[in-house]
DNA sequence: CGCGAAATTGACTCGCCTCAAGGTGAGTGG
DNA sequence: CCACTCACCTTGAGGCGAGTCAATTTCGCG
């Protein structure tokens, strides 16, 4: 956790970046390249590429084929599909240690892009997949993470589809205001968000006006406030749940 | 495809049907099952139990632990999740030959029910998880089918997200009239339903009222007509498909 | 035929989108 | 250090689409 501290907005220095193995990477306890052992650790060292991303830039295009697919060291990577009219709607997030892409198969039907400046561990899809087919441990570990990933998205749906616009605005702040740990009643609490109004509309499946006046009637009613453009301090916390549609079994 | 027909609204024959296995099962070459080799299928043949749902009938609730998995014979079967203030939103579907249930993991996030009457066949989670494990081919098949999985979900995210009313309804209608199948122009095709209204209202995120409308106003517009109330038939197949707001690369 | 559940229809309300101006703030060059 | 600028955000007015509430109507089934 405190790990990754001294890496943030790192990326004015490829070629010391590009020297690092896992041994020492901040995400090796996360997410998907936690669940591996020893030795496909080194199989995956020696096969990756540590590539950095501009903010808005593209690692894929969607509906086209990518030989890439990476693990998050440091970022955020954002998954979106084009709407008919030109609308995007984001249907996945990836952060530090997270996976993205697609093995097995052919075009990504999806395109995918960095949130911010992100450092990836890159890996020829070839490569990856015949891994995934021989190591049992590799194909077994990356299943657990892609459950995972599927209920996340399922979730992701009810929000969808059942929520408005107050309560959708809210979860997310939540989400970002718990980030893991447990959040008692902390009260007072500050929040980074890593993502401007428009990319929170096209999360939530709203317009950016109206992300904007959900933002300002929560601090206008004391839940939140905004000190500045991508940061929320939450003031009620027990409030701000509340807004959120969630159930609370008390 | 022909060969399921015979087992229509079956259930009526219990024990007649516990005798199958899995090589004269309509689902052998679908799906999950169609993945599996010969070993493979007789170590499923072996653990699993055959079992029969009600139209409605639960397998699994939201929240609870549930010790099986299952793969649809016959029927449909749909995951749902609970609103804060009771409405349901639908966040999965699973066809003849489809895997149900969450492997490796603790209570099951949603519920799964019949939609109509169902035959599964129904593992011990134990013993599925050890078999996933032992054998390479089974996990490294979940794998791809979880992945296919994801994929569809995140589709219907941006259907959710991103259409009108009338276009969630045309595309779920077209999504049924096409079926696997291309159907070029194939003009006045009818298809069945397996959902009521109120069903199709909780997996579009819309309201019984407003499905109705749409199905309606589709017919007023001659797109469709309503023979009955589970059945559409398509009476201009492309006219359909702009309303979906599908892109067309023509 | 008659009952009950499911579907339709109508009138009305309200939430979110649309369109259109302003603000605000970080970065740039004078 | 300040004006400039451009991208991003906020705010407002107005309209429309979908939800809500409340009857009916229709269909499937005993």
């Amino acid at each position: 956790m405190t790990a990754t501290m001294n890496l943030e907005r790192a990326g004015t220095s490829p070629a010391a970046r590009s020297a690092h193995s896992c041994s020492d990477c901040p995400v090796r306890d996360v997410s998907f390249c936690a669940g591996l052992d020893e030795e496909e650790r080194s199989a995956f060292t020696a096969m990756r590429r540590q590539k950095q991303l501009l903010p808005g830039e593209a690692l894929a295009w969607q509906d086209e084929e990518s030989p890439f697919l990476a693990v998050v060291r440091e970022g955020i990577v954002k998954n979106t599909v084009m709407d008919a009219n030109g609308g995007e709607q984001t249907v996945g997030i990836s952060r530090s240690g997270d996976f993205v892409g697609r093995p097995f198969s052919g075009p990504t039907p999806y395109g995918i892009s960095a949130v911010g400046p992100v450092e990836l561990c890159v890996f020829p899809r070839n490569d990856f997949d015949r891994l995934a087919n021989e190591r049992q441990g590799v194909g077994h570990h990356m299943l657990k993470v892609t459950l995972d990933e599927l209920q996340r998205t399922r979730r992701w749906l009810l929000m969808l589809g059942k929520k408005s616009a107050t309560q959708k605005v809210s979860a997310f702040i939540l989400e970002f205001a718990r980030n893991g740990r447990d959040l008692a009643d902390d009260e007072a609490c500050v929040v980074e968000l890593p993502f401007g109004r428009q990319e929170i509309a096209d999360i939530l499946g709203l317009t950016i006006e109206t992300v904007s006046r959900e933002f300002t009637g929560l601090r206008r009613h004391g839940v939140i406030d905004l000190p500045s453009r991508r940061s929320v301090a939450v003031k009620d916390l027990a409030a701000l749940a509340d807004a959120s549609g969630e159930v609370t079994y008390n």
